[in-house]
DNA sequence: ATCGATGCAAAGACTTTGCAGCCAG
DNA sequence: CTGGCTGCAAAGTCTTTGCATCGAT
C-alpha cells in the first residue's frame, strides 16, 4: 500500500484552503501525518518531532490536532487502548487492529465502504443521521516478520 | 430490541463459573451493564448506582470493569472520545455512535455483520488472520426527544 | 496592525495503584 | 481462616485551558 508524496507547496495548500493559518508546526505535523500508515496518538507524534522541532510543545499537538481534525484534514480513530489517535483522512478506509502486536494498519478499499453506506442508506435507520461509518478488522498478522519489514520502510 | 431478563441466580452464575468470587459490588455492576443498552463508562456507572449503595468507591467499579472484561463477560468497546466504554452484548452487533450526545447504541443487525465478513473472506487478505470486524456508525440521533424516550423505557 | 496561533504551566479528566481492613468460600 | 476483594486516597497518565507573547496575513 503506497501513499503518494505531498510537496511542502501541496500540504500548505490543504491548510490554507480550510482557512486556517499556515504555521511552521502545522506544516510539520500535517507532514509527518502524510507519510505515517501508523496511527499515532499526540504523545508520539510530539516524542518524534521533538528533536528536529525543539520549540514544538505539546500542548500545541493536541491543538494542532484539534484543529486539523475539525476542519476535515484529519479524523480521530476508535481505539480500545483508550488513547486519542488521528489518521489523515483524504479517502475513506478500513483499519485492520492485530490483536496481538496492537498495530492499526489502513486497509483501504471503497467498494467495501460504498457497500456498507448503502446497505445502511437502504436501512433508513429511524431517529440517525448518518454521518460515515468506520470499520475494524481484528485479527491478527501472519507473517510477522514480512509485516514488521513493511512497516520498518513505510516510518522512516 | 429487547434483552431477556437475568434472575439473580443466573448472574450469580456467571460470575462464579468465571472463577471470580461473588460480591455484592460485582452483582450489582454486571446487572446493571445487563439491563443496558448503551455503554456507560465507570464513571457514568458509579454516578446511577452510588445512591442505591452509596459504599460503592469508584476504584470498585474500575476494577470490576477489569475482571468482568479479563473473564470475558464484558468487551471494552471502540470509542473515538478516549473514554473507555463496556458492552455485555455478546453477540456481533455495530454501534450507532451519536457525534452530539456521545452515546453508543447497539444496532444488531446479522445480516450486515454477514455481507462484511463473507466480503472480507473473498477478499483474503495477505498475512491477516480475520477474528471478527466492529462497525461504528456515526452520526446523530434526529428526534432526541423520542430517542430519549426509548432510552428511559430501557433503563428502568 | 490585527487576530489567530504558540509555548508554557497549571488545572482538569480519567484511570491505576497501594494498602489496611473486610468478607466470600 | 485466608486469599481475594473493597474502599480510600494518592499518584499517574493523558488532555484541556488560560494567558502573555509571537507571527502570518
Amino acid at each position: 500500500m503506497t501513499k503518494r508524496e505531498y510537496s511542502s507547496k501541496e500540504i500548505q495548500a490543504l491548510i490554507a484552503q480550510r482557512g486556517l493559518k499556515v504555521t511552521q508546526q502545522r506544516l510539520v505535523i500535517l507532514q509527518f501525518m502524510l507519510t505515517r500508515e501508523t496511527h499515532p496518538s499526540a504523545e508520539e507524534i510530539h516524542r518524534e518531532l521533538v528533536d528536529q522541532y525543539p520549540s514544538l510543545s505539546l500542548g500545541t499537538v493536541y491543538k494542532t490536532l484539534d484543529s486539523l481534525t475539525s476542519s476535515g484534514l484529519l479524523h480521530k480513530v476508535f481505539c480500545v487502548d483508550g488513547i486519542k489517535r488521528y489518521d489523515v483522512n483524504l479517502q475513506p478506509h478500513a483499519h485492520l487492529y492485530c490483536t496481538t502486536t496492537h498495530q492499526i494498519i489502513d486497509f483501504e478499499d471503497s467498494e467495501l465502504q460504498q457497500i456498507i453506506l448503502a446497505y445502511l442508506q437502504d436501512k433508513n435507520i429511524q431517529n440517525f443521521q448518518i454521518e460515515g461509518v468506520q470499520l475494524q478488522i481484528q485479527g491478527t498478522i501472519q507473517n510477522l516478520e514480512k509485516a514488521v519489514k513493511i512497516e520498518s520502510a513505510l516510518t522512516v
